[in-house]
DNA sequence: TGGAAAATAGTACGGTCGTTCGTTCTTTTC
DNA sequence: GAAAAGAACGAACGACCGTACTATTTTCCA
């Protein structure tokens, strides 16, 4: 599984690029990459940082994959860690919330991406459609956990329910960036929870009464 | 209040630079809006363009300034024909909806703005968040006249239930306008009005049999 | 440790960008 | 209808863009 290689100098520098890239995309947008300011932030010469991509298309695509790389490791696989069902669904949205927000990151460059490149077609566009509808089937893979698990409701049409229930939560953190970062609204972190919490109860399967046996102690819920 | 005055040439062009300069906005994003492109498609110079507005910069804020006024002539205007109250708030719901993702239209540029200047300061980004907040207003009082005509329940914090639920509601519409145009998603509209229709119907007074006499008859509700 | 291979630098090209400036054409006013 | 004011043009600017090419330096492996 791991790979044995000493990591050649070039594979090196270019992940190196990419993580500078990575930042300046989250604070420009993808269409804010430059190759020549990329080059000043590596102190190297804009052909160098060139070299290890093929084109800026391209590096604009390996900049997403490296997004989605890292958003798997923050928010997905933490979340695996509770238990199947409404606990890990709310473990989810929690990593979410906090990855898309928190000081150190600048922005989600699949929010930004999405207006970018809803009327901009080719390579790029593609890749990111690609990558945020692999990120609802995850979603969608934790609802339908949350539904055989006996904690959410499902609805005579099960396929309306959940599709409604991935776009209510992706909703959610679209505002949040929106408030959290265009408005600077103070509390909507706390907006974004309350939020999350009504949707949740709407589809309890068990109202009113949910027993605490099954989900977490520290469930969004009781907030 | 009708000016009398019979429109000098300049403010003609001006405002015809400025129509097309809206609809490169709604595709490109305010960004993508170049002197050059204009010029190409008003078939005038690159400086007779500019000439009508001192730089760049402030092209941008009369585009988001135009798109604001025919936002309240198209969204808000024709609201307020529907009584005060929840009829009002649907009317506002259901004009903002269709505002958001019409065939003719292509995205709304307060929604790509938001993504384009959450990073980055300066008098656009100011304008853009004052037009914003100004449109929030707008909804804080319909919701307050649905509260005062005992149409939605206030909880014990009504300053609370009230951001909240302009929190949800503007949520809504930055996920149609993510699946609809973004994804592609067909039926991301009908998503959007059932979203509105659970938003609605968890905070209204009388729950669950609400009165048709002072509700529309073709409110959303009954989709 | 020498020589092939890989990585980086340097330079240049054709474009587009916003903006400036002086000129010319058109509209308005008296 | 002439004079003043306004509107549009054309050319040029400096800056930056992505990319292609060649030269130089560094890394790697036998």
């Amino acid at each position: 599984m791991s790979d044995p290689k000493p990591l050649r100098k070039g594979e090196q520098t270019r992940a190196a690029i990419l993580h500078s890239a990575v930042g300046l995309a989250a604070q420009q947008g993808l269409e804010g990459i430059t190759i020549g300011t990329l080059a000043d932030l590596m102190q190297m010469s804009k052909s160098g940082v060139f070299a290890h991509f093929g084109s800026r298309e391209d590096l604009q695509i390996a900049v997403l994959k490296e997004y989605e790389r890292r958003f798997v490791d923050d928010v997905l696989k933490p979340s695996l860690s509770a238990s199947r069902g409404l606990p890990r669904l709310e473990a989810i949205f929690e990593h979410w919330l906090e990855n898309t927000v928190v000081e150190a990151t600048h922005g989600c460059i699949w929010i930004s991406g999405a207006a970018e490149y809803d009327d901009r077609p080719g390579p790029v566009r593609e890749a990111l459609v690609a990558i945020v509808k692999a990120w609802q089937r995850e979603i969608n893979k934790a609802i339908h956990q949350a539904i055989d698990e006996g904690h959410l409701h499902p609805t005579e049409d099960a396929f309306e329910m959940t599709s409604d229930l991935i776009f209510d939560l992706y909703s959610v953190i679209l505002a949040l960036h929106h408030d959290a970062r265009l408005l600077n609204t103070p509390d909507a972190v706390a907006r974004a929870r309350r939020s999350f919490g009504r949707l949740v109860k709407a589809r309890l399967a068990t109202p009113f009464n949910f027993s605490s046996t099954s989900v977490s102690k520290t469930s969004i819920l009781q907030q």
